[in-house]
DNA sequence: CGGGCACTTGATGAATCTCAACGGAGGTGG
DNA sequence: CCACCTCCGTTGAGATTCATCAAGTGCCCG
């Protein structure tokens, strides 16, 4: 009994706003966003069950429960049993992987319909990673055994998610070689695009990150410190290339006409758009 | 045209034994490993057609050619279209990314009836890394379409694709957390482990990695240099560790009855076994 | 038998982590 | 509404790891 949630805490949807002097409005999320009359909604929209006919997506929605979180709340440990997987129906998700070193590692920001948690048929047992609410968020969750019939009976949704993972591994070795390969200044750069695509709303200035992301996020995203995260944005404000406050950041020029310039650190992509100039 | 094997190089099955004093026999790899009468037999052993009765395996084989490659051939490089896919038939094949800075990242070493390429339906429409032969080897490859429609036909297959690559996923999220986490010497322990489970054949006086890894190999696979792998490599077999010469290494005691102590490198497993010690 | 490659080892310097201290924002309780 | 307190962010100085540069050795192959 660690976090599973079998027993799914009270939403903590009366939360107050959050915002101050943050530009980050918080993902308005009402109690009715997760009734069963806009879960169908939801999971509609959710890329792998598009597709789906209606009264298909009803049997498959049937077997989804709501859960609601309150930010910082824990939705699974890891080392607890792999029994669930999960939809982000409302707000966003962290799942991060704490190392013995203490140190904690951020693999990934879900937004609303992305999936994480467990996948069927896959051998561990057991979660290997943390999922932690970063915003107020609720999840819609379906066993594994369950999600394992949704694959069987609907071969299309088991493609889609194929795609999905497919392309979650591409991104995670790119991560890899820029963690072995760049310095550390260029590693928050890149974060910081990633993040852009994936969270960026257009505002006056710049792409603003639509959910709050702390130094010590970009440092668990980035293998540094906060330290050094808060020194390269520091720099990078310095240079004009952000403006950053506490838990928000703004990028002010994301498609890099100032700044892809060979040589300059946001220059990193998160894949090189053509192929990589060999060192022969 | 850079590298795709549309054209399949001549194999190089009469390649001399690498083989001197090194106890690494290079893998036997004749000239009818290959043939149609073997491919059923090797695409059969595939975890995901496993399942497939004789006749759908005979009809999915026809869709596989086999292509021949000797050491250090390219089988295809990042940036070229990505129009196949692969399953490794003989020997292995090394998957590299090489970065902007001339580094060059080893991200995976493939056995046989371990597939590589590229996935249908994944947005990326070309490779991203390049796949090089580390032994001679022989591999059997599908144009993405077919493998397409091979998918859409037996979703059992599908749904063991699934769960590779989501295996693959976590396996590429471990590697980031220890590159964010762990020091040098610790990663490159960790590596020799990693190949360990994969390529370790039992012989006399432990586990023999059972094809040619070069200090390059192991720098590659841990984002550092071949001195500093070297380093430790040094170390290792002064503690007595592990025993190794020239692309070839010898893990003394894999099961960790003297390694895995607390405290020690080869403590670092791939995966915590147990749930993290949080360090609140 | 010569050259190249894999590997080793040492010295140096740069990148980055660690430790430490400080300022401000936001939230809480009086 | 103000005082306090905690958490986030910032910045500096010192310690440390690690990459880099530079030789040097032995094995394998031509």
């Amino acid at each position: 009994m660690t976090g599973t949630p079998e027993a799914p805490t009270i939403p903590a949807w009366d939360r107050s706003q959050d915002a101050g002097t943050t530009p980050v409005r918080e993902e308005d999320v009402s109690p009715h966003g997760c009734t069963i009359a806009h879960r169908l909604q939801i999971l509609g929209a959710v890329p792998f069950f598009r597709h789906l006919a209606a009264d298909e997506l009803e049997a498959v929605n049937d077997l989804f429960s709501a859960f609601g979180y309150e930010p910082q709340e824990t939705i699974y440990m890891s080392g607890a049993a792999a029994e669930r997987l999960f939809v982000v129906a409302h707000g966003t998700v962290k799942l991060i992987r704490r190392t013995a070193s203490g140190q904690d590692i951020l693999l990934d920001i879900l937004r609303p319909g992305d999936m994480f948690g467990s996948l069927p048929e896959l051998g561990t047992r057991e979660y290997l990673e943390d999922a932690e609410a970063q915003t107020s968020c609720c999840v819609l969750g379906v066993s594994s055994t369950d999600f394992q019939r949704i694959l069987q009976r609907y071969p299309k949704v088991a493609l889609s998610v194929l795609a999905i993972i497919a392309g979650r591994l591409q991104d995670a070795q790119g991560t890899i070689s820029q963690l072995s390969a760049m310095p550390v200044e260029a590693r928050i750069a890149s974060a910081l695009l990633k993040l852009g695509e994936k969270l960026g709303v257009e505002s006056e200035g710049g792409l603003l990150l639509d959910t709050p992301i702390s130094r010590q996020d970009l440092a668990a995203m980035s293998g540094t410190t906060t330290e050094s995260a808060s020194r390269a944005m520091s720099d990078f404000r310095r240079t004009g290339l952000i403006e950053s406050g506490r838990r928000w950041i703004r990028i002010k020029d994301p498609d890099g006409r100032a700044c892809r310039r060979p040589g300059h650190v946001f220059a990193y992509g998160t894949n090189p758009p053509d192929g990589p100039p060999r060192a022969d």
